[in-house]
DNA sequence: GCACACTGTATCTTTGTATGATACAGTAGT
DNA sequence: ACTACTGTATCATACAAAGATACAGTGTGC
């Protein structure tokens, strides 16, 4: 479930980061979990235990995790926001933006795009029911 | 048209081809069209002329550009895939998926998500005609 | 055809960041 | 309080981004 590729360019604490993100986002691991410690996970992926524990810090920062020295790690409840900001918004639209660029420049129209995204979506709203 | 941050954490470099793909895109150059010299590009953006020079290769061995030693940097045709590899499919899939990640983890519905997709890809249709 | 002013290219140096090594500190059970 | 587990802090090293500088191709004007 939780993966990285140790031979891709991209730092190993990124792809981290990215792998937590999307099992939390996807309720792969649930709300009140404790996730393995970063010496266990550490063993699991290969890579050295500081570079998990880098990780976890950065998702504790960005409000996914709770860590505590001595207890372990713990997924928070993913907050659900009846507003969201207008940062945030463009945020999200800038990463679409740049999505489509990507499949505009490998040749794949904005018709194709846009069945692939709502296909995409209808898998979420499937696997989060 | 073409902007970088220079205090974003993002290497110029990356910033640079992310700026230029997207001008190319969405046809703000048009194919056939001179870029700037890396020195005359350097210059307006602040960085170093070297980092452009990357870019510029970048995007070339990406098959985006022409480069030519003596001659200068030329946009070259977008290719319009009848049929897209699956491959680049898949590509383009992760990066949906990730954006989706991004936006449940802020707090953005599935729904609102997809409106805010729909949009964007209106957006683009309207401005690439 | 040569000079010159422009193109991009190649290579080295500097600087910052990712990763790893290792010592530290909090927590809980015995 | 001892022990065995948690995460934290700091330093060393390897690598990559960015800058400095010397090089080489192209076209124009004389």
């Amino acid at each position: 479930m939780i993966r990285i590729d140790l031979d891709s360019p991209e730092p190993l604490e990124d792809q981290l980061c990215k792998t937590l993100r999307s099992a939390i986002a996807l309720r792969e691991v649930e709300q009140g979990d404790m996730l393995p410690s970063v010496r266990q996970m550490a063993s699991d992926l290969g890579i050295h235990w500081n570079t998990v524990a880098r990780a976890y810090r950065r998702l504790q920062d960005s409000g996914l995790l709770s860590v505590r020295r001595g207890r372990g790690v713990f997924v928070k409840p993913i907050r659900e926001a009846a507003e969201v900001d207008a940062q945030t918004t463009a945020k999200v639209s800038e990463s679409i933006q740049e999505t489509i660029t990507n499949a505009r420049l490998s040749g794949i129209s904005l018709s194709a795009f846009r069945e692939l995204a709502l296909s995409e979506i209808k898998t979420w709203e499937a696997r989060v029911s």
